[in-house]
DNA sequence: AAGTTTATGCAACTGAGTTGCAAACTATTC
DNA sequence: GAATAGTTTGCAACTCAGTTGCATAAACTT
C-alpha cells in the first residue's frame, strides 16, 4: 500500500481507504474505463463516492478524462510527470470491436495550425477504428 | 424552397417540409449546433422529431456530428462532396469563452502512425481554446 | 379509394452526471 | 484523550441528453 498511498500524497490526495482501492484498480487496467467500468469493480459501492474521487483524481493531475464519443467518459492513469498540458498529450483509440479505449501514450498528439487569433488550450482526438487484438 | 429539395433529394432523403426547415435553420447556423439549441430554433415543436431528423440526415451524410465534450452533440451541413470518410474529416474548435463550437473545415485532421496491426474508421479531433473573436 | 409505407407527435424511460445533506471519519488543538 | 473543525463518504433525489414504443397523420402505390 505504501506505493500506492506515495502516488495519491505527491499529488497532494489525501490517501484514504477507498481512493487507495481506486487507484489500485485504475493501475490494473489496460484500457481507460468509464465510471460505471469502475462501479462494476465493487461488490458494494456508491456511484457519488466514485464520482468524485475521480474527480479528485483528475483536478490533481493523477487521472486523465478521454470522451471518446461512446458518451461515457473514460479515466486512465497519467504518467508521473504529467501535467495535462497540450505537451503532455496523447492520442487515443477506441476499437470499435471490443469497445475498449486505449491510451496511444508513445503517439503525441500533432500540431495544427490553427487560424489567426485562435488560442490553444486543449486538444481531444480519438481515432476509432479495430485494434490489433481484433485485427484476426 | 427548391435548393433546399435539391439537397435533400441528392442525399436521398425525402424532402417533408419539417426537414425543409430542419436545414435552412441549419444551413444559417456559423456554429455547430446541438439538439436542444436546434428545438428552441421553433416556437412549438418535438424533440423526438426534430432528433430522428438529425439522425436520418447524418446517416444520409447530410450532416455530421461533432462530440466536443460539452456533453451534447453539435451537428454542421457537409459539404456538397463529403462522403465522411478520414480523408473528408476537418478538425473542429471549440471555443471555451463564447461556448460555439466551429468546422475548421479547411484544416484536415493530420494522419497518424498507429502501432501495427490497427486499423483506421474515423478520428474525432476537438481543439479547445479561444476564437479569434472572443480573443480580443 | 384502399392499402402500404413513411414521418410525426406524445409519453415515458434510460443512463451519465450532478447536488444537497447528514453521518462517518480524520486531523488539530487544548 | 476529549473537543472541535475540516474532510470524506453514503444515500436520496434530481437534471439533462438521448432514446424507444406506440398511435396518429401524411405520403406514396396500385
Amino acid at each position: 500500500m505504501k506505493d500506492t498511498d506515495d502516488k495519491l500524497t505527491s499529488r497532494n490526495i489525501k490517501p484514504t481507504a477507498m481512493r487507495e482501492l481506486v487507484l489500485d484498480i485504475l493501475t490494473e487496467q489496460t484500457a481507460a474505463i468509464s465510471l460505471s467500468d469502475l462501479e462494476q469493480k465493487f461488490h458494494k459501492s456508491d456511484k457519488v463516492t466514485l464520482y468524485r474521487t475521480l474527480k479528485t483524481f483528475e483536478e490533481n493531475k493523477l487521472i486523465h478524462s478521454i470522451d471518446d464519443g461512446t458518451g461515457a467518459v473514460k479515466y486512465a492513469l497519467c504518467k508521473e510527470s504529467c501535467q495535462c498540458h497540450p505537451e503532455d498529450l496523447h492520442v487515443h483509440f477506441f476499437c470499435i470491436k471490443c469497445q475498449h479505449t486505449f491510451c496511444l501514450s508513445d503517439i503525441p498528439i500533432p500540431s495544427i495550425n490553427l487560424p489567426v487569433n485562435f488560442s490553444i488550450e486543449n486538444i481531444n482526438m480519438v481515432v476509432k477504428g479495430v485494434c490489433s487484438n481484433c485485427n484476426e
